[in-house]
DNA sequence: ACAGCGTCCTGCAGGC
DNA sequence: TGCCTGCAGGACGCTG
């Protein structure tokens, strides 16, 4: 499921592959995805220049000119791929020619959205908190005694999965976050100390940035990058898809439990 | 106003 | 071995 360090991975293989080339065709299987008709997707993205490719939260937006400047925003959702490969593969959803390359769009779930757009800033890309990766710390503290003041009831694990708190983390870094900050993922937003928040912020940095210097992490058939590779931080995971399983800390064997209709697993010592 | 649940969707794991 | 059921989750819409 791409987070912001799987986004961020393939980002930087499409800025490395696809910078500065024009989209020659595009061969559509499915549209399920996108905001506009076929038709009119096809017809303003052919024969568009690549000019910039960023991130913002878990959206990547494809800077596009053709006579004009315009957008192509993607949220991969759950299953969402993009692979740069010599021609169309199997399950393509939306193929992009560049000269010498296909990119295919691959979605094996149908969760998602892509949007062609004049500005992006009107897309929910636009609509997002800062992103977790660029957030400083004193920011962070500002918004977070903003959402506590606000929201004091809120749980912190549903926190840091709100977009509109800072952008980028889901369900796996959202444990693993509370995890090395040995915060309990139920514990009330309103009841957390100044040291407790600075923990989380440490905590956070921490583990996005060696997520994507392990290019990710691949914990089933969802994320893959650009050349169709894994990522590799599923081997560092403390808590994520460990249920029962040993905490790595105390041994105490890990719970799991749903928040927010989200499976959850935390230490029950370590955690408080 | 806010919390919480259902929905979308399909691949895969586990049970019998 | 093969079928069936249920689980996985990002974001949004609906409900109470």
């Amino acid at each position: 499921m791409p987070e912001l360090p799987e986004v961020e991975t393939i980002v930087r293989n499409l800025k490395e592959n696809l910078g500065g080339k024009i989209i020659r065709a595009v061969k559509i299987n499915s549209s399920r995805s996108l905001n506009v008709p076929p038709a009119v997707f096809k017809k303003k993205i052919s024969r568009a220049k690549i000019v910039q490719i960023r991130r913002v939260g878990k959206y990547i937006i494809i800077h596009l000119i053709k006579g004009k400047v315009f957008y192509l925003v993607v949220h991969l959702r759950m299953s969402g791929q993009f692979i740069i490969a010599a021609g169309l593969k199997e399950k393509v959803r939306i193929g992009f020619y560049l000269k010498n390359c296909w990119l295919n769009f691959l979605d094996a779930r149908n969760f998602a959205r892509i949007w062609l757009v004049n500005d992006w800033k009107k897309t929910p890309a636009g609509r997002i908190g800062p992103d977790a990766l660029k957030i400083t710390r004193k920011e962070f503290l500002e918004r977070f005694s903003i959402f506590a003041r606000r929201f004091p009831q809120k749980m912190v694990k549903v926190l840091l999965l709100e977009q509109e708190f800072i952008s980028g983390i889901g369900n796996i870094y959202a444990a693993e976050i509370l995890f090395l900050s040995r915060i309990n993922p139920k514990r009330k937003i309103g009841s957390l100390t100044s040291i407790e928040q600075k923990n989380i912020f440490l905590a956070m940095k921490k583990i996005l940035r060696k997520a994507i210097a392990r290019r990710g992490t691949s914990f089933d058939y969802a994320y893959r990058d650009t050349r169709g590779r894994p990522g590799d931080f599923q081997r560092y995971l403390n808590v994520y898809g460990r249920a029962q399983e040993q905490c790595r800390r105390c041994g105490r064997n890990l719970v799991s439990e749903k928040i927010a209709g989200r499976t959850t697993v935390w230490c029950r010592r370590c955690q408080n």
